[in-house]
DNA sequence: ATTTGTTATGCAATTAATTGCATATGGTCT
DNA sequence: AGACCATATGCAATTAATTGCATAACAAAT
């Protein structure tokens, strides 16, 4: 399972609570790796009980405490080892395209309708990552090269969108009659 | 869960067994849905437990019996309903992407060694879905009319894969020096 | 003759993901 | 005062998917 890996690459860089994980994983691997608050404690304590990573709790006023997560050398060499092998090609389940597939059962302004409320989605994500890639063009040479990575793992997601995006033009055309 | 309803999208066209529904999953629906046959079998099962589709033995000189499956008036309603509501956006969990932006901690080589192994995957699926657009192309109005729905699923992979091998070509701009 | 490939199914065990529920504090908004 | 949102966890039940194993016939190729 790759979960666990999502989690200890965001670990490696910085030590961080299981809430911390989870906001980071939205903001940083969120486009492109999607896990709900529940998988990531689960995933967390299994993580721990197979000593691939410490735990330490952190006291706080008021709120409940926090349970800070680090790496160990054991999680260390296990990401290593999984970073080197190869990975399997993308798993691609899209209900949208079997919709459009056994579309002929629906009224064409049916299909229609669902692909704009598709359409509002990707028009949202491709400006929240151009947006993004805008701040990156800012930075200088050298904190651009430290984000070279990130970066091109945005670009993913912008060619991405904006092909899902010109796709959605051509369906419009071929159902709009 | 919509492996039931990608069936079930099939079987609405045409009966057939768990086999023929496998084969036919993979050439038609593969592009964009995966599923094992094991969970293929598996589901057909259940949709025959559930009433959603009726089965009939058929007799086979030699090899097993086959068990052809049929849609139900219920299970026909079920893929009504499920084709008029709307269905929830894709969810991504791309391996590649998180071993990219994990990836300062290996050499680039390793990254561009990878790239590559995935660049051939994709290069064989668009050069398969081309293929299979240029025999749309050569089918008159009518039959292209009629086929208009897996034409854009098919335009769909198209589109996406040549953003992902132009995606490709800047990650291997950004990482070679 | 033997291996390999296609047809044709399936069970069982494990792992992973989803859904629903639950708790508790503190701050901001109305 | 009450509603709502963010912080900060987690359990339990269910559903879905993966992995490994298993069977059995026939055809084609080496």
């Amino acid at each position: 399972m790759s979960l666990k890996h999502a989690i200890m690459v965001l670990l490696e860089t910085e030590a961080g609570s299981g809430y911390d994980l989870l906001k980071r994983f939205k903001q940083r691997l969120g486009f492109f790796w999607q896990a709900s608050h529940q998988q990531i404690y689960q995933q967390l304590k299994v993580m721990h009980q197979e000593e691939l990573i410490d735990c330490t709790l952190e006291a706080q006023q008021g709120k409940p405490d926090r349970k800070i997560y680090t790496m160990t050398k054991a999680g260390h060499q296990d990401l290593l080892a999984w970073l080197n092998k190869a990975c399997k090609p993308q798993k691609i389940n899209d209900s949208l395209l079997v919709k459009l597939y056994g579309g002929h059962l629906l009224d064409n302004s049916v299909l229609l309708d669902e692909m704009r409320q598709h359409r509002e989605q990707h028009d949202k994500a491709l400006a929240i990552m151009l947006e993004i890639e805008q701040q990156y063009q800012t930075l200088d040479n050298r904190e651009r090269k430290d984000l070279v990575l990130p970066f091109l793992t945005l670009r993913r997601g912008i060619l991405g969108e904006q092909a899902w995006l010109s796709w959605a033009d051509e369906v419009e055309v071929f159902l709009s009659n």
